[in-house]
DNA sequence: GATATGGGTTGATCTGGATCAAATGCGGGC
DNA sequence: GCCCGCATTTGATCCAGATCAACCCATATC
């Protein structure tokens, strides 16, 4: 479609090395970058970084930037030369597949503390967009690579975000291969709620800053059926919906129970 | 079910350290452990220590063991605790999920050269199975963890194997979440002869050493779906069936077509 | 060669979720 | 306050793939 022409176009027009913030402006739709450094980051124990030698750490300030987007803003694309990594800072953003038809697949929401991106070598292999305004630490590969021969625990840190993900990824396919409507809309409420108490957010009301489209578009399922699903629950008592954006968990036994298919007999 | 119970017991059976030979047999069934090295490993380009100075490859041999199972044999189960990875050196291990009902999903294929069994802390969260005979590389992952301070290409390594595995698990999840039948069936059969040729095996006629059931278990239809679908293919003249257990895959840019969702309009 | 066994295939029917269609609710601009 | 545009919800119908049920056909056993 017009979309994959405006990329290749836009690709061409800014060739080569893609570590600094010049690049970032030229490559993603309205970043923008704030030289500073980290020093401001308020991630705390969420960071990528923490723990490690002060000297690693400036050194990871040396070649990290921080970059803003509005919602919406495209990060990077499916097939663009993957060469940095990003950790979240604030807001929300979905990274997804598309089919030459139009069909997508949502394969992941990052939060606060999050990192994606990951891409040794080659190319992209998915679409990360803004949700809602963003702010997030941009941190090229590369230099991490070269990094990790002084500092092994980079890439050890890096190792073991990519297995959390993993992990993810099995659930997730266990989701999409054999759960019913139910059981999808449970787990995935369940997720984020967790998600949302790990990093320390406000767990209930659980904020969904993702709308019903990108959620059907996640679980394999369509807009109707998330709806018609979340007005089931609510009707059960295992939800409330004050807004459409925002859930409370009444009853998350039951719940948990939806979700991993135990529910009732 | 009773296969969760025996499990427990086993675990409580044999605690603590499992790096050694000793326990792989506590652990897992019916393993036979050569405690000869690595020097016999033939998989050339394939293997994980492929290129890797004398000395870091004499340091892996070192931990390394090469255990082999028969057809049907479990590896780990779901819960066990994670403390090793596996290099494949012949035969067809799939990793899978069960639910509590029973539901099946089978997460991964492995074959010759591939990794699988990531983990680093915590627990395994899929059980691994032989579908062959096989013969593995098990990888303690606390002495490559250790050996990554003095040789920071061993994690590199491993990160490129898990960056694979993650795109992977992208294309797999647009598969689950938005192909229908004869499209993931296409995709399946597509991929598992690139997976082939990449290896060096003969990509003609495609070896399928798992059952419909299993199939179906990995790309969340039915095995009557996945018969049927095979069987119109080969009415088709996409792929021809020589037997159940291997194809000829006769037109491979309509297979493409297919699965891809571009097929005839 | 009869007989069991366990894949794999094929057929008939059913159904969960998709699709098509229409409200309804709600925030933002003026 | 009122209108517009968009997301969400609700309703009616449809259909791809699941389910239920034979059946086929190799291999194994005696």
């Amino acid at each position: 479609m017009n979309r994959a022409a405006a990329t290749i176009a836009r690709r061409d027009a800014s060739p080569a090395s893609a570590d600094w913030p010049g690049d970032v402006l030229a490559r993603a739709d309205k970043a923008r970058v704030r030289t500073r450094s980290c020093a401001q980051c308020d991630l705390g124990s969420l960071a990528f970084c923490d723990g490690f030698a002060p000297r690693t750490v400036s050194s990871i300030r040396r070649v990290q930037c921080t970059v803003q987007h509005d919602a919406h803003d495209t990060l990077f694309r499916e097939g663009d030369e993957g060469a940095a990594v990003y950790s979240v800072l604030s807001g929300a953003i979905k990274v997804y597949k598309l089919m030459p038809d139009g069909r997508r697949q949502i394969t992941g929401f990052f939060f606060r503390g999050d990192m994606f991106g990951f891409c040794l070598d080659g190319s992209y292999a998915y679409t990360a967009e803004a949700i809602t305004p963003i702010e997030v630490c941009r941190l090229p590969m590369q230099r991490l690579n070269d990094l990790s021969e002084t500092a092994p625990e980079v890439q050890h840190r890096i190792m073991l975000r990519m297995t959390a993900k993993l992990a993810q990824f099995h659930n997730h396919v266990l989701l999409l291969g054999r759960k019913t409507a139910r059981e999808r809309v449970a787990t995935f409420l369940l997720s984020l709620s967790d998600r949302a108490r790990r990093r320390g957010d406000p767990p209930s009301p659980l904020a969904l800053p993702m709308g019903r489209a990108d959620i059907a578009d996640y679980i394999g399922l369509t807009v109707e059926t998330v709806s018609r699903t979340m007005t089931a629950f609510k009707r059960d008592g295992l939800i409330d919906l004050p807004t459409p954006n925002h859930i409370d968990i009444c009853r998350a036994e039951a719940l948990r129970a939806v979700s991993d298919g135990t529910a009732r007999g």
